[in-house]
DNA sequence: TTGGTCCAATCGATTAATGTTATAATTCCG
DNA sequence: CGGAATTATAACATTAATCGATTGGACCAA
């Protein structure tokens, strides 16, 4: 062999996830003796051992460990080229997978998916839904194209985008003292108690720092898993909460018992932004998706 | 052509080097034909034209200019996969390239040279000087694999250990009053005139930063390009400087006409750490090379 | 120990691809 | 219009990948 090949390295992952030629070989489309010859060669040609040929059990040695991870990253990098090609043949067609919060996804999306399709007709959106951190892991090892979260986060490889600042609400129960008043001060909320998501949820963070200033007590044993369940925990009046703008509109904005109030100006907000892999080979369509979103959030 | 080949990625990332198929060919070992199929083939698989053949007048299309700035990403990587494994075979041979800081190589290398060859005898050191934006973006290019530089630093795919503290020192004139002290303040600076070198060495930001409490004049009109320039000038009694410690000891100790003095506690310093990229092929070696330096630095 | 099973390595033949040289086609320039 | 320069094409040669069949080695159960 005079040097390196896609192909070899195609079957050197094939084995590395099936720890068994016979089986690594049915995955590339190929006979297990070619898998075999072809490793063999690409061991000699690198001038290591990357794999422990036992009987019973095939298993990876450390260069062979960490050569493997890097023949990922470059496959994946080849397969980017291809869906970059494509791309420029249709810069706005092919599948986009796009992840959003929890506490944004099913209160955004009612208000633009038709916008989007109507913008980007031969675009298909795969959408996922997770909270920051794995997102912006996701992210990283290519699994999702755009992220839509609360910025500002940890960018390392990563670009983003605002799309739009979405103010906080005040949902209090209709019995609450708080309900008769048409906008509400930060510091109205003082003595309070506050309910709030479980760890891992950005809005928790937010909305414990937007009441930084002011003694609210957290509700003890009590975090929420969704924003509905914080709806209707506000509804049998054990605390209060603060939801996003966008979480209180359209089919959300009646909800039995809850009442929801502005807070006074200015309001605080949080800012809710577009976050994709600076090398990303779908940057066109990611822009006009922001755009969308930008332009029919609020 | 059933699918990518790095040989074609090849071909095309010497088309975009030379915009001509002749030398392209002639770079890759292989005859024009060749070359010319093979990329015609390439175009054929991706559905794109990525190079537009006017007889005399090779430009790359705007989908070829992408695809051949992620080929080469795909090619380096695959370098990295020899380089990788060669290392496994002696992970502490081959060839490193280490940049420095200007404020630190002429006088750190004295120091630890010998001590890194007797410790990794089958290493060769290649060495450069830059300032950090530039190194940095060598790292980031590949062009080094190794940094010294004061951190903290803006990383970003890049990691970074510590390696030591280097105290400042005050350099002046063997005439000047503060010549006579064992020991200097900073506030002892006050109203001193300052000279400094010129923009991008980030000495001079670190020395700025030092004296940022006292109302220090910086001499206007006059950027040094090197320490020594720094030290000739504050020998003529144009003013006084820092210096950091390493430039002050050995051979640099003495230089006629200037006075070295220590700050007093707590002596103000900056941190010299080592940056890499965080895929770095020769983290053995890195890390080796580190240990020495921190050892022998100080 | 022995026969059976599983699995990777090896062998010889075949096919696919990459490569070469020679030549044609195109454009630019004087 | 002729010549130089440059890429494309054609016909053929060489190299390398692949396949099916088979071998060899380890483990296991009787």
């Amino acid at each position: 062999m005079t040097d390196l090949k896609l192909k070899d390295l195609r079957y050197l992952v094939a084995v590395a996830d099936t720890r068994h030629f016979g089986r690594a070989a049915e995955l590339c489309f190929v006979s297990q003796p070619t898998l075999s010859t072809q490793l063999k060669k690409l061991e000699e040609y690198l001038g290591v051992q990357l794999i422990e040929r036992q009987p019973k059990r095939v298993a990876l040695t450390a260069p062979g460990v960490e050569i493997v991870a890097r023949a990922r990253r470059i496959l994946e990098a080849t397969d980017e080229v291809i869906t970059l090609a494509r791309s420029h043949r249709d810069p706005l067609a092919g599948t986009l997978r796009v992840a959003l919060l929890p506490t944004i996804g099913p209160y955004l999306l009612p208000r633009v998916a038709r916008e989007i399709k109507k913008a980007l007709p031969r675009l298909e959106l795969r959408l996922y839904e997770y909270p920051t951190a794995a997102m912006l892991a996701k992210l990283r090892a290519g699994e999702i194209d755009l992220g839509i979260l609360a910025l500002p986060v940890d960018l390392d490889g990563l670009a983003a985008r605002d799309l739009y600042d979405e103010p906080f609400m005040v949902a209090v129960a209709s019995t609450h003292p708080l309900a008769k008043r048409p906008t509400i001060r930060i510091q109205d909320l003082a003595d309070e108690t506050l309910l709030l998501l479980e760890d891992g949820h950005c809005l928790r963070d937010q909305a414990l720092a937007v009441c930084g200033q002011v003694s609210v007590h957290e509700k003890q044993d009590f975090r929420a898993t969704s924003l509905e369940t914080l709806r209707q925990m506000v509804a049998t009046g054990a605390g209060v909460t603060l939801l996003p703008e966008l979480a209180t509109l359209g089919a959300y904005r009646h909800a039995r018992g809850v009442v929801v109030r502005p807070f006074a100006r200015p309001a605080p907000v949080r800012k809710i932004g577009g976050v994709w892999r600076k090398t990303t080979a779908r940057l066109a369509v990611i822009e006009a998706v922001c755009v969308q979103i930008a332009a029919h959030a609020i």
